[in-house]
DNA sequence: ATGCAGGCGCGCA
DNA sequence: TGCGCGCCTGCA
């Protein structure tokens, strides 16, 4: 890998496995917007940036070589080698092999914890574009404007002394449904016990999900997804029903309940159940396996 | 119009 | 410990 800054952006050159497409469309994150070149825009601690892949270059757009080396790098999980985990896991079996050569340009991104304790509490028992809207219209009424970019404006998502400003009442009206008030038993937990939920990525995995299960709103499913999307804890294995559709076409003919398949799936894939998950399930949405 | 998708909390066994 | 129900919204 090779990068350069030009005019507002940074040019990276042989930037192995990396798709936008992938990466923002696997389920992992809410606030990524497709623009009409096929680029797509998103917020991160109070930046915006814009990602463009034309033909073999990537391009951060909307930064400068400073943001690109403490923030970006990290984020875009840049320093980890895809290609071994990819390895490992295709000669696992023929069914990951081909989830892999499907998705092949997925990243796991380092996302905020707290965004994502509150973004996957909404996710509950919602679809994409609800949950994305219901985000938007958080970051809109609590969090600061941070400016715009090809004509949207984009907002930073509320701190928990932010969101803590909303009535339930409030967060109804951001269209986040029946979740209104695990929102705000959360955020008034937060509050309370001062609670920082990025320091449970010094937890152990079984620590952290045991931690995020004590909130109101997030059960297994959803602890999983915070651990593994704003925690790290990449031995977790995320179980919704796309996930359960695509295992028990690949692996498991019987009905299992879904701790079973969480359970055989973490015990298969061990310490890269995260990234298993994320082929998999990319695999299964796009092409409706199981439907 | 009505039925459906989606995961958690709760009540019940 | 495991099940079945109700919750809310937007779309077909």
């Amino acid at each position: 890998m090779r990068y350069y800054e030009q005019d507002n952006s940074i040019v990276i050159e042989n930037i192995g496995d990396f798709e936008p497409k992938h990466i923002f469309e696997c389920g992992q994150c809410f606030r990524w917007i497709k623009e009409e070149d096929d680029s797509y825009t998103g917020v991160f601690r109070d930046k915006i940036l814009n990602v463009k892949k034309e033909n073999d270059l990537v391009y951060f757009n909307n930064t400068n070589l400073k943001d690109f080396e403490e923030i970006w790098y990290d984020y875009f999980d840049l320093g980890t080698d895809y290609s071994k985990i990819k390895r490992i896991l295709s000669d696992m079996d023929e069914y990951l092999k081909k989830s892999i050569e499907f998705g092949y340009g997925i990243r796991i991104l380092k996302q905020d914890s707290w965004e994502m304790l509150i973004s996957f509490i909404i996710s509950s028992n919602n679809r994409i574009p609800m949950i994305q809207k219901a985000i938007n219209n958080l970051s809109r009424e609590y969090g600061k404007y941070i400016g715009s970019y090809n004509g949207e404006d984009y907002y930073s998502f509320p701190t928990p002394e932010e969101l803590n400003k909303a009535s339930i009442e409030d967060i109804r009206n951001c269209k986040t449904g029946f979740r209104d008030k695990y929102i705000k038993t959360t955020t008034e937990r937060v509050i309370n016990d001062n609670d920082d939920v990025s320091n449970y990525r010094n937890l152990s995995t079984e620590e952290c999900l045991k931690e995020l299960l004590k909130f109101n709103g997030v059960g297994a499913k959803v602890g999983d997804c915070i651990a593994l999307f704003g925690m790290q804890k990449m031995d977790t294995f995320p179980v919704d029903v796309w996930v359960k559709r695509v295992m028990q076409e690949f692996y498991i003919k019987e009905d299992l309940s879904l701790p079973k398949i969480r359970k055989f799936a973490i015990d298969k894939f061990g310490d890269l159940s995260g990234y298993a998950q994320q082929y998999l399930f990319y695999y299964a949405r796009e092409l409706g396996i199981g439907r």
